[in-house]
DNA sequence: CGCGATAACCTGTCCAACAGATTTGAAGGC
DNA sequence: GCCTTCAAATCTGTTGGACAGGTTATCGCG
């Protein structure tokens, strides 16, 4: 039944504990054993969790020392998507980054029938996915993937799954965040 | 010695993989076993490189069948820097990337003695990391983000902390795999 | 030939342990 | 009392083995 994985919970949890115990950047944030027994989770869990907020320029391990807080969240996440909006409308995944404002507008002067009838096609994907209850990621994407096919620019289309990766990421860990 | 992590060779060596086996979009690459046994580490490593490729949106780990490409490395890596460029010149680490170009122009307008002897010694400093044999990542941020400071324009430090990230994994993931 | 059961394989997770680095604290000398 | 030094406690980095649960492929039977 668990399909997401418990190292992205971990990820979340840690995330979590940041903003809420309000560790400033260079504070040191638990050690690997201690957020397992709070997690209720292995040390390897722990570690990949870790490994990936490393990664992602949050945190900054030392061996022997500890892990410490190398830039906060939330001004990552701003960094991430500093012109776009990431407002969740609804209690659904509604995205809109910096692309959408530009592809739907050209989408408006050059969409033929055809492609618009694949956009509306895609929202009635969106829409009866979000009311089978759960997340709908892909039909989300689908949906805005369109739009920018509809725009008849190759280049939006490109831009658009090259941002995509970082768009969910960020979701992701806004929904587990929003579950515990 | 080593201080390099060996969770970071495998996510080179991972990637060095996909490339040189020319593994397309939805080929499945060789089990966390394998892999593991191919680089010589515990499987636990291997698992952690799989955990940040997977972040990264290279690849998609499905359970019970095995590790998927999700996107060419390649492409991500131009998705990430698409407008700048990351010559290594000479086996230096130097880098360049869009705000450099601007910021050295305004830099060069702007620049009062005090900006300008803080570059140099920037420069200095990387000067004598480079001859001093090993990495010099801090070293050359540090020159770039004086650059930076010296345009007097405090959105270029900030677009400069927060693109910089991105710049040293990327750099990192390079030099890992030069070494192999 | 078709089809289902079963074995082989794979990821996800946990546990116990050791090595190497750092921090901390205490003992001892000044 | 203060500083140095040394040892113990902590912490990350890495390993090996183990088991659960899901997927794939093969083999044998009808």
């Amino acid at each position: 039944m668990n399909q997401v994985r418990l190292s992205d919970q971990a990820y979340a949890g840690i995330v979590e504990i940041i903003k809420s115990e309000d560790l400033e950047v260079g504070a040191r944030l638990p050690s690997e054993a201690r957020l397992a027994e709070t997690f209720g989770v292995s040390r390897a869990i722990v570690r990949e969790a870790l490994v990936r907020l490393a990664s992602d320029g949050i945190t900054e391990a030392r061996r022997g020392a500890g892990s410490f807080v190398k830039s906060r969240p939330s001004e990552r996440l701003a960094a991430f998507v500093p012109m776009s909006e990431l407002p969740t409308t609804l209690g659904s995944y509604e995205v809109r980054f910096v692309l959408e404002a530009e592809a739907a507008r050209l989408a408006a002067t050059r969409r033929t029938a055809q492609e618009m009838a694949h956009v509306e096609e895609g929202m009635a994907l969106l829409r009866e996915a979000l009311l089978s209850s759960e997340p709908a990621h892909a039909e989300d994407m689908e949906l805005h993937r369109r739009i920018a096919a509809a725009t008849g620019n190759p280049a939006f289309l490109q831009a658009f799954d090259a941002l995509w990766p970082d768009v969910e990421k960020i979701m992701r860990a806004g929904v587990d965040i929003s579950r515990s």
